[in-house]
DNA sequence: ATTAAATTTTAGACATGCCTAAAAATACTA
DNA sequence: TAGTATTTTTAGGCATGTCTAAAATTTAAT
């Protein structure tokens, strides 16, 4: 249907549109693929030509619902493969990036079917993101960064904003997961840092770089 | 490492090579492919460049130990994910052969390992063919075609010569399927079919085609 | 052994997706 | 608002993998 190529653009400029309500530039789309600007220039236009979405020459780019639709396809392969990797596989959190970003191409709607049965319709990935349903509905997030949170209000760690191996590693070892109870005991006014209380009595320092990088549910 | 479509020059000149004992001609690895011999030629100089294969003009093209290896390993993992696709995700044998033509070409060794042992290490594939191994080991098939059997030899249907959707589903249709212990009652000299009595006891007649596709264990 | 038929290779072209360098348009700044 | 800086597009080119048509080679047949 499309090619590999065309899915990883309209997933690139789907995940730029999210943050940024306005068109996407083609510099923003060429830093995130490391490519260069004249190739996405290039792609784009093929993009526009199959209404996949609307381009005006230097006004950037917006997806189509027909494009918005592949974008969150694929963002729904992708986190389905990273459950399995991850849940039955077991892989760790960190290491199913890459092989999800090949497995998000394999073309078959039954297979997505039958692997969201097995994997008994997950509705988060291992980073805690939400997983477009077959319909391409996708939930908005209700977690909130743990920097945001007032102390002593109870939560739940439930996803990350930062998905780089060297944060998740980070988190494995200060031994925080996604379903960890936790609740922040002190706040230091000076760094933004803050000693969480986790639910097996333990307490721990986190600096203010890490704490907005967790999204959490309070509870 | 290796492209997609290399891959796939790789595995058909492998397959091709199982049967004949001699060098493989351009013409045969363009049928299979579904190519021109044109296009063919221009692949094989470039495998032969990258030492994958001993190319001479005009007299065909033998894979090299190394070529030998890359194509090894797209078959192993052909055959895992086809496991993986009927035993996990319940998909019918003659369902999986597009989906794991996909799927053989991801790359990414560990997920090959842990898919291994996920399945528990299987030694076939859902249509009998053997499971090469880590170190690109492959067993010879002990099995033998039914129609070569001598009659009350009781046996155990253990794999197919016909990988097609349709021989396939006619198995279904008969209720035959691997693992099924039967023997021959009766061989029509006339027509060369068939009566297989079946452990059930139920006895059912099979045309000459379908016993010399049908690939059995003596017990 | 010569000719005819089949196979294989070469030559030249095309589509995809990428690049660099230069031109055009837009945005910023004094 | 003029002039500079940045962004974007165009132009031209390259690599991969495909094709058709024509040439070269091998095989088969008389």
């Amino acid at each position: 249907m499309y090619s590999f190529t065309e899915e990883n653009y309209l997933k690139a400029i789907y995940k730029l549109s999210e943050n940024n309500r306005q068109s996407i530039s083609t510099n923003a789309i060429a830093d995130l693929l490391q490519t260069k600007a004249a190739s996405v220039t290039d792609m784009i236009r093929k993009l526009a030509e199959k209404k996949l979405l609307k381009y005006e020459k230097y006004k950037g780019v917006e997806l189509t619902d027909k494009g918005k639709r592949v974008a969150v396809d694929t963002v729904r392969k992708h986190r389905l493969w990273e459950v399995f990797l991850c849940d039955k596989l077991k892989f760790g959190w960190d290491e199913v990036h890459d092989i999800a970003e090949q497995l998000e191409h394999i073309n078959s709607a039954l297979l997505i079917d039958k692997l969201d049965a097995f994997l008994g319709y997950p509705s988060h990935d291992p980073h805690g993101d939400p997983i477009p349903t077959k319909n391409g509905d996708i939930k908005k997030s209700e977690f909130v960064l743990l920097n945001t949170v007032k102390a002593l209000q109870p939560v739940i760690m439930s996803g990350v904003a930062d998905h780089s191996v060297l944060f998740l590693q980070h988190l494995d070892k200060i031994g925080l997961r996604l379903g960890t109870s936790c609740l922040i005991e002190e706040m230091n006014a000076y760094d933004g840092s803050l000693k969480l209380k986790l639910n097996s009595k333990q307490s721990i320092n986190i600096s203010k770089d890490v704490a907005k990088n967790i999204l959490v549910k309070p509870v």
